[in-house]
DNA sequence: TCTGGGGTCCTAGGACCC
DNA sequence: TCTGGGGTCCTAGGACCC
C-alpha cells in the first residue's frame, strides 16, 4: 500500500503559516516575474481564479475581492518541505520524495490504515503548520486518486482510504480521465475522441489497443488503475539528468550584448549547481524566443551540441553558451525569453580528459579556483562574486515587489513581534 | 503595456555500423 | 529497369508532472 502526502495550495500555506492576518483569506502566489498566479489558497481558489492566471487580466477582480497576493519565496518553501519530510521520516517508513509538496510512504499490511493517515495529517500541522491530505491505496496512481478525493470532500476530514482497487471503482465511474496522474490534456482529448470519459472507461479498457494508442506510459496507468503497481517505491534519490536554467525577461531584450549577458548568467548558474551536486555536463543547449503570445512575430530556437569534454567549469560553460548564442541570433527581435540546459551529467570525479587537452595541472588550478568562488558566494551570499560576462545591471532580470521574508533560512528575516501591541 | 520555471520519460527517425 | 538486411546509438520533439 502507498500513502500519498500532499500538502494543500503549498505555496500559498506557507505563506500563512508565518503571516496570521493571510491565514482564512483568498491569496495568491504570483510566479518568477509576478506575471502569473502560481498557487492560490483555498478561498482564492472558490473565486475561480485559474492556475497560471496573468496577474494583468485579474487585477479588476482582485482588486474587487480584497485578494492578497504575494511574490514566490522559494527560500522559505524549499526549507518547509524539508521541514515536511524531516516529520514524515519520523514515522519510520519508508519514504519517497516526490515532488516539493508530495511524498510517497511505503506501508506495510499490518498499519491501521484511517488511523495512520489521521495521525500523519495531525503530526505535520503540528509540526510545521501546514495543512496536508493524505491518500491511501494499493498503488500510486490510486493513491493519488484518493488524496485527490480527500481534498475534494470536506467530510473525509482530509484521509481517504481505497483497500483495494475495487473499493475505488464507484468513485472512478464519476471521475473524468483528465483527473488520473499521467493523463493529460492532450491525451485526455484523444481518449474522449474514442469515448472514453471516466477513469472508469479508462480501466476497463482493451491492453493491447491502449498499448497500441497511448503507449507503455498508457498502459501503466490502467495497470495502476486496476491495483497492479507498475510505478515502484523507489527509495534512493535518482541522480539528476539535466540542469536547466532560464527566465522570461521583465521586458523585451534587443540587443546581443544584454542577450549574451542573460545568456552567460543562466550558463554561469548552471554550472554552480552542477559543481554544488559534484556533476559535469557533456552537452549543451540554448534556446531563445520572443514572446509566444505574439504568434504573428514568433520566433524561437535553439542550439544545441555535444561539448569536447565534460566540465563544470564557469568560463567553459559559458563560452560554449556564447557560441550556441551566435547560431541562432536573429538581429531586430524582441526577446522575451532564454535558457541553458546542461545534460549527459556525470560525477566530476569521472571526468575525461580531452584528446587535446590535458593538462591536468591547468585544470586542478580551474578546480581550485571554483572551489574558491563558490565558497566566496556560500559567506557572502549568492552572486557576490560573479564572471565578468553575466554583465552587472541585468536589467532584463525582474524584481519580484512583494516578496515575504525568508523567515526560517536568513538570520536577518526572522519573524518578529511586537509584544507591546 | 503586462502571460513561470524546472524536471522526467517515450518514441520516431536519422546516422552509422557491419 | 533492377539496388540488402539487421542492428545500435543519438537526438528532437512531444507528452507528462509539480
Amino acid at each position: 500500500m502507498f500513502a500519498l502526502v500532499d500538502c494543500n495550495n503549498f505555496f500559498a500555506s506557507c505563506e500563512q503559516v508565518f503571516a496570521p492576518h493571510l491565514r482564512n483569506r483568498p491569496l495568491v502566489v504570483l510566479s518568477n516575474n509576478d506575471g502569473c498566479v502560481i498557487a492560490r489558497s483555498k478561498e482564492a481558489k472558490a473565486l475561480n481564479i485559474p492556475m497560471g492566471a496573468p496577474l494583468f487580466k485579474w487585477r479588476d477582480l482582485i482588486k474587487r475581492h480584497h485578494i492578497e497576493v504575494v511574490s514566490s519565496n522559494f527560500a522559505l518553501y524549499v526549507d518547509m518541505s524539508a521541514r515536511v519530510v524531516a516529520t514524515l521520516e519520523e514515522l519510520g517508513y519508508p519514504l519517497e520524495i516526490y515532488s516539493i509538496d508530495e511524498s510517497f510512504l511505503s506501508l506495510d499490511a499490518q498499519t491501521e490504515w484511517h488511523t495512520f493517515g489521521t495521525l500523519i495529517h495531525q503530526k505535520v500541522k503540528r509540526w510545521t503548520g501546514l495543512p496536508t491530505c493524505v491518500g491511501i491505496a494499493p498503488t500510486k496512481t490510486l493513491a493519488k486518486v484518493a488524496n485527490q478525493r480527500a481534498k475534494r470532500e470536506p467530510s473525509l476530514q482530509n484521509v481517504c482510504v481505497f483497500e483495494t482497487a475495487e473499493a475505488c471503482d464507484p468513485y472512478l465511474k464519476g471521475l473524468p480521465v483528465e483527473e488520473i496522474w499521467g493523463i493529460g490534456r492532450r491525451l485526455a482529448k484523444q481518449l474522449q475522441s474514442y469515448g472514453i470519459g471516466t477513469a472508469y472507461q479508462l480501466k476497463e479498457t482493451d491492453d493491447a489497443w491502449i498499448r497500441k494508442k497511448f503507449s507503455v506510459t498508457g498502459l501503466r496507468t490502467v495497470w495502476e488503475l486496476r491495483g497492479t503497481s507498475c510505478f515502484d517505491y523507489e527509495p534512493e534519490e535518482e541522480a539528476r539528468k539535466s540542469v536547466l536554467k532560464s527566465r522570461s525577461f521583465s521586458r523585451a531584450v534587443t540587443s546581443y550584448e544584454e542577450l549574451q549577458e542573460a545568456v552567460s548568467t543562466f550558463a554561469g548558474r548552471c554550472a554552480e549547481k552542477l559543481r554544488k551536486d559534484g556533476l559535469c555536463a557533456g552537452y549543451l543547449s540554448l534556446f531563445i524566443s520572443t514572446s509566444r503570445f505574439h504568434p504573428e512575430s514568433y520566433y524561437a530556437n535553439q542550439s544545441a551540441f555535444a561539448l569536447p569534454r565534460r566540465t563544470a567549469y564557469t568560463p567553459e560553460i559559458i563560452a560554449h553558451a556564447k557560441k550556441a548564442l551566435k547560431q541562432i541570433f536573429v538581429p531586430g527581435l524582441e526577446y522575451k525569453r532564454a535558457g541553458v540546459i546542461l545534460s549527459d551529467l556525470a560525477p566530476a570525479a569521472s571526468s575525461q580528459f580531452d584528446l587535446f587537452c590535458r593538462n591536468e595541472t591547468k585544470d586542478e588550478k580551474k578546480e581550485e579556483l571554483m572551489r574558491a568562488v563558490d565558497q566566496v558566494n556560500r559567506l557572502y551570499g549568492k552572486g557576490s562574486l560573479i564572471s565578468a560576462a553575466e554583465g552587472l545591471k541585468k536589467e532584463w532580470l525582474a524584481t519580484p515587489q512583494l516578496c515575504s521574508h525568508r523567515y526560517t533560512t536568513s538570520w536577518d528575516e526572522l519573524l518578529t513581534i511586537d509584544i507591546d501591541r
